[in-house]
RNA sequence: GGUCCCGUGGAGUAGUGGCUUAUCUCGUCUCCCUGUCACGGAGAAGAUCGCGAGUUCGAAUCUCGUCGGGACCGCCA
């Protein structure tokens, strides 16, 4: 089919020229005998004007029927300053109607409103809207400059098997049954750790991959069952060779999209401070507003809420909003109240305003004249300030006030959203508690190493093991998360041991990594690279599903092609599998 | 597993302290229109208000259930 260019990019510089082009119908204005027709392709929209000798060879024509038009463009009388083709239009010698179109069920434009149910069922409709087609080229592009960067670092690009043997400890797995093997399952990778790790035993040194990995857990407005990790594993170096090629990589990739020029090299901070002071381990960090711990101030408080917590080893912790106090009412202040105690278990939520001078609030009675004036010393408090405090287990305080600090810091517009705000957070710890499971589990997964000088306390103390796993944040998203991987037989034992696997049921699980530990395995380390969290984030949009082709619901349904869906019997049959 | 919000012509919505020919915008269809670009003008069609049950003289509206969508907590090594 013949085209010559593409409709978006004409020029005034065209002027004059025959082109051919081809597209969708995305607006039609019929003036009788004179018609416009905007017609759209991957590279935007261009205006058509067929005159009256053409006019009625488009009478039928509806919006996303597929034209071919040969014509001359031509400076416009009236230019679109809207448009990047504004200037010009094509006026339309031949005009051929390639295909025709039903009236579509969603409105294709960049502010459609349809619900995002009706949107995913007809994707492919979607899809259409240039907003989509700008992301998923976005995507494209971030994953050509990360294959180019790390070819040039040395890297190599190997897959690995998605039919993998399933390795619990970490999400679930989606299972895949085996035909010869009735009985016997394959699991999805929820990433491949395993193997990238297996490449530098041999020998690889530097591998990465475009990895698909998959995660049978339920979801979020940033998480899909299925998602794709740009996935780096390097040998011989430390947490600074890693820091150093994602940070190159991030130069690269921010330059190559958006044009944003980064920092050499990224913030770092230890996991414990950030929770301190963030409440969280991925804080925004392109606003302040930071978590203060109020409970010194408190230590001899008469207040009986305040001083059962104390007793009972909580905290009482506060987040300040310069000139606020007037933006929450009452109602709204309840509306914060239920997000924590909903969201969050928190007991309670207290707060002071400072108005003209007094510092009023839920707690402002109870508290002494001295306590108050504490408080408005170390916090400085000026006149309209609100401070959000809760008293609560250190956990509930962290957890509670960092999700305020983040809601509040959207509503009261404290975030700029031109900045990128980049933070290593290290130090993680190494194990935590399962409640559920009555037991130390591994808070990366259990191939971290340790931090050597906590090898020690691998059994005497594990709450207080530190890892050298880390988490790469931006904006408040988790870009990625790595680590450095146990290199020695012996301490990945050990490891095994302290979240209470025994070494048969390692060898059981592991056996085959464990033996390949035995020939030589070389200090290494890596990260997974969150892709549709980066692209989120380059496109600025806070849903998944912008930057995901094929998405699927909350509820891990594809509204479009209704799966997952039954089989057919004989299809089980083959497989040995009867359904209850 | 839990909490909260939503479901009204093809799309988006108004209407929920029980009284409506169920509102408006876009789209669709017919006709008119030579400079539009959210074109304009005249007219028309199109919804048993997600589904089921209950309360009631009467339900889009209230109650319960159910299905679907969304956000969050748990979960996501």
């Amino acid at each position: 089919m013949e085209r010559t260019h593409e409709n978006g990019t004409l020029r005034k510089e065209n002027a004059g020229q025959t082109v051919t082009v081809v597209g969708w119908v995305n607006k039609r204005r019929n003036l009788g005998s004179l018609v416009f027709i905007d017609l759209r392709d991957r590279s935007g929209i261009v205006q058509i004007t067929f005159d009256e000798t053409m006019a009625s060879q488009v009478q039928e024509v509806r919006n996303e029927y597929i034209l071919q038009v040969t014509g001359t463009v031509q400076m416009r009388s009236n230019p679109n300053p809207n448009m990047a083709t504004g200037e010009i239009e094509i006026l339309a010698q031949k005009v051929t109607i390639v295909n025709r179109a039903e009236t579509a069920p969603i409105v294709i434009a960049d502010d459609s409103d349809t619900g995002e149910d009706t949107r995913l069922k007809y994707r492919y409709l979607d899809l259409r809207r240039p907003v989509l087609q700008k992301n998923m080229i976005l995507r494209h592009k971030i994953c050509m400059i990360a294959r180019q960067v790390l070819d040039e670092k040395g890297f190599i690009e190997i897959e690995t098997p998605i039919l993998a043997r399933s390795t619990p400890e970490g999400a679930r797995d989606y299972l895949v049954p085996s035909r010869i093997y009735n009985g016997k399952f394959w699991a999805l990778p929820q990433s491949p750790q395993i193997y990238k790790q297996l490449l530098m035993i041999a020998g690889m040194e530097k591998y990465f991959q475009i990895a698909r990995c998959f995660r049978d857990e339920d979801l979020r407005a940033d998480r899909q069952p299925e998602f794709t990790q740009i996935d780096i594993e390097m040998s011989f170096g430390d947490e600074n060779t890693v820091f150093g090629v994602v940070e190159d990589l991030m130069k690269a990739i921010f330059k190559g999209t958006v044009g944003y020029d980064l920092e050499d090299h990224f913030v770092r901070m230890p996991w414990e401070e950030c929770m301190r002071r963030y409440g969280t381990d991925k804080p925004d960090l392109r606003f302040g507003n930071e978590i203060i711990d109020l409970s010194g101030l408190f230590a001899d408080t008469e207040f009986q809420v305040f001083r059962s917590v104390l007793d009972a080893k909580g905290i009482i912790g506060c987040v300040k909003f310069s000139n606020a106090a007037d933006q929450y009412s009452r109602k709204g202040l309840d509306k914060l109240q239920d997000f924590v105690k909903h969201g969050f278990k928190a007991k309670a939520l207290a707060y002071l305003k400072m108005e003209n001078g007094t510092l009023t609030g839920s707690i402002a009675k109870p508290l002494s004249d001295a306590e108050k004036a504490a408080v408005c010393d170390k916090l400085q408090l000026q006149d309209n300030d609100l401070v959000l405090v809760i008293a609560d287990t250190p956990r509930i305080v962290q957890s509670a006030l960092g999700a305020l600090r983040v809601r509040l810091g959207h509503e009261l517009n404290l975030i700029d959203e031109s900045v990128y705000k980049f933070l290593w957070v290290t130090d993680f710890p190494m194990f935590e508690y399962s409640e559920e499971e009555n037991r130390w589990v591994a808070a990366h997964h259990p191939f971290t190493a340790p931090k050597e000088e906590d090898v020690d306390k691998l059994f005497s103390d594990p709450e207080h093991v530190s890892s050298r796993a880390y988490d790469l944040v931006l904006n408040g998203y988790e870009l990625l998360s790595g680590s450095i991987r146990i290199h020695d037989q012996e301490l990945q034992e050990k490891v095994f041991e302290a979240i209470g696997l025994t070494m048969e049921k390692a060898r059981e699980r592991f056996g085959f990594f464990l033996d390949a530990f035995r020939y030589g395995t070389p200090p290494h380390g890596g990260v997974g690279i969150g892709l549709e969290r980066l692209t989120m984030v380059l496109a600025g949009t806070d849903n998944i599903r912008d930057v995901v082709a094929f998405p699927t619901t909350n509820s891990s349904l594809d509204l479009m092609s209704e799966s997952p869906n039954v089989v057919d019997q004989a299809q089980l049959d083959i497989l040995g599998i009867s359904i209850k």
